[in-house]
DNA sequence: ACATTGATGTCAAAACATTTCAAGTGCTAC
DNA sequence: GTAGCACTTGAAATGTTTTGACATCAATGT
């Protein structure tokens, strides 16, 4: 049986107050040798402070909770999320907090992901790419729960941190037509999560801008994974009228549409150029090194972090303005080869 | 004020106890037609369970902790942590457990460690890498906490989720060797990480076993960071007597070693062959695919965490065996060009 | 007919481990 | 002689779960 503050009082035969003043230093001041001897007692039996106790009675847990609410789809497994919880992490070791990742799974519904925001363990909590989930975003501003949601659809009076996925595409197909290409595909992210259906419209939009053509059979959907993507671009890569050039929603499914090029004998940048999306570290290890449109991910999430720490602690955060992305040009691209 | 128990209690004129009954189906029976109204009245006041209470009376918060000890060096950033998070966090939601991430850093000496682990938040804990906590596991020992040990020195009365490294490093030596070569240098891993060491150990002897020279200045450490592993291979592929091949403890440092052999104007594999260790998914996009050793991160992951629930809920669990790891021949590596 | 058993349904109170308020005891100092 | 300080305590509070007791009512055995 584990010694609570109570076995302290006992043995040192005094009250538990005196204890508590003893092991916190405070509220009110404890006489020096008795809180020795206090400290003693604590040591003697081997006694560590219940931090579920604690917190039922402060209210306050120190923990900040990290939700994404798929089901479906192995979110966890993408290395964009990875770099996220990175930022995370370390913003937690040096705010003090832990992280309690919520990844149980027969409550995801929106009351269960509710009953688990709400039950207490959390003082605040980062909502990551949610899909629809208005209701519950009304639920906490209703109970003015400190949240912030990472990688959605923004909106003016929330704490949204997302990236500006319109001007990150437009710079890529910029880039791509400034380099002679008109026949640029799209292969497209997961459609229910807003920034793969963003970067898909903002991908259509752009090309109409340049009028360059937006052929059907030349987007499709990679779902964010590198094995459908792998798929998808060597069927597209063997049709008839291929794309000279390819923008890809993010880095895996760049590299599988490079890989794919390359089961087809095909050379990146010299027969296909490829352009991605996020930069994240790991994937853009090996050749050719990737032309992508990078997002702070990590900064991103440390920035969420600070954000739902201060809301908890009640102080005012300014909103977050839209995070830049920025084109960085690299070897995976090159001039087309066809006749302007 | 959010609602409790206490107050669907006096909505409804009836005891908590009933509330309590009503809310949970049980352990004793309710009239029907009351739980009906208890149940309206929840919804009514917007009532969610605290969780923290209920933990605190049931001495049992289907939370596992997840810890590593790491402060002086970023390891949340490491591919193969990331597989490891991505095995435990599946096997959690497949067991509804959640889990909490340590990442408090002003209590990193072991008592500091050790207050985190037994504060009654988590009901076991998975330790990763841990370096000399000896002190630390005797007393989880003592006050039979349920844990379990990943990727650290094995004991055989422990629960330790290890590799095995040393047969691992003697598949990859033996290969290189099988091609011909016989300068092989090595860029280590953080030699304080057991891993780290035990491959590098593990290197030396596979080399003497070998018969083959074990050179100095054709080992150095990388760390298992890429920035380090980088410029260390820079200078170790411009000594005069360079190695013709080079094993590297992850699969990050091996695509350093990869990307500072091309700065060089060397080919991979043409003039030097490059062995990693891991085979995490996403370093091994991109060319050369990397020949490497493969250990089932995220497997080792998912059975810590089973492990830990089942110990936890007071089941008896096998002792686990090493993991075996195998080799993956990819296109890093070729025989030698030098003259036998 | 009548006690016995056994559910079923409800409640008060204890327990979980802590923090903190209000109150009280000495004691020094003005 | 009381104001204030340093120290200590009992009790209330945090939000649950669960034990033991009690009441009600139907079915069973004699």
């Amino acid at each position: 049986m584990t010694a609570s503050i109570k076995d302290i009082a006992r043995k040192v035969g005094v009250s538990v107050s005196t204890v508590s003043y003893a092991l916190n230093n405070g509220p009110k001041p404890v006489a020096p040798q008795l809180k020795q001897r206090i400290l003693d007692a604590a040591k003697d039996l081997d006694y560590y402070p219940r931090h579920l106790a604690r917190s039922l009675k402060r209210k306050k847990s120190d923990v900040i909770g990290f939700i994404h609410s798929h089901m479906t789809f192995d979110i966890m497994r993408s290395p964009a999320i990875h770099e996220v919880i990175v930022g995370i992490s370390n913003a937690c070791q040096e705010q003090g907090k832990d992280l309690l990742i919520y990844t149980h799974s027969d409550r995801l519904e929106d009351q269960g992901l509710l009953s688990m925001i709400l039950d207490g363990r959390v003082d605040g909590v980062i909502i990551f790419a949610p899909e629809n989930q208005e209701e519950i975003f009304q639920t906490l501003d209703r109970r003015n729960f400190p949240y912030a949601i990472l990688l959605g659809e923004t909106s003016e009076d929330r704490f949204c941190y997302s990236v500006d996925n319109r001007h990150g595409v437009e710079m890529a197909v910029n880039h791509l037509a400034n380099l002679g290409h008109t026949k640029i595909g799209h292969i497209t992210g997961r459609l229910s999560l807003y920034d793969g259906l963003e970067r898909d419209r903002a991908f259509k939009d752009a090309l109409r801008d340049r009028n360059l053509p937006v052929v059907d059979h030349w987007v499709q959907s990679g779902n964010f994974e590198y094995q459908v993507s792998y798929s998808v671009a060597l069927d597209m890569l063997q049709l008839p009228d291929k794309p000279t050039a390819i923008f890809a929603s993010n880095d895996v499914m760049a590299r599988a549409t490079i890989d794919a090029a390359r089961t087809l004998g095909l050379s990146v940048p010299t027969d296909l150029s490829v352009v991605g999306f996020d930069d994240t570290e790991v994937p853009n290890l090996g050749a050719p090194a990737l032309t992508t449109v990078r997002q702070p991910l990590e900064n991103l999430g440390r920035k969420a972090l600070e954000a739902v720490v201060q809301i908890a602690e009640g102080n005012s955060v300014p909103r977050p303005e839209l995070i830049q992305t920025t084109l960085i040009v690299r070897e995976s691209t090159a001039p087309t080869k066809e006749p302007i």
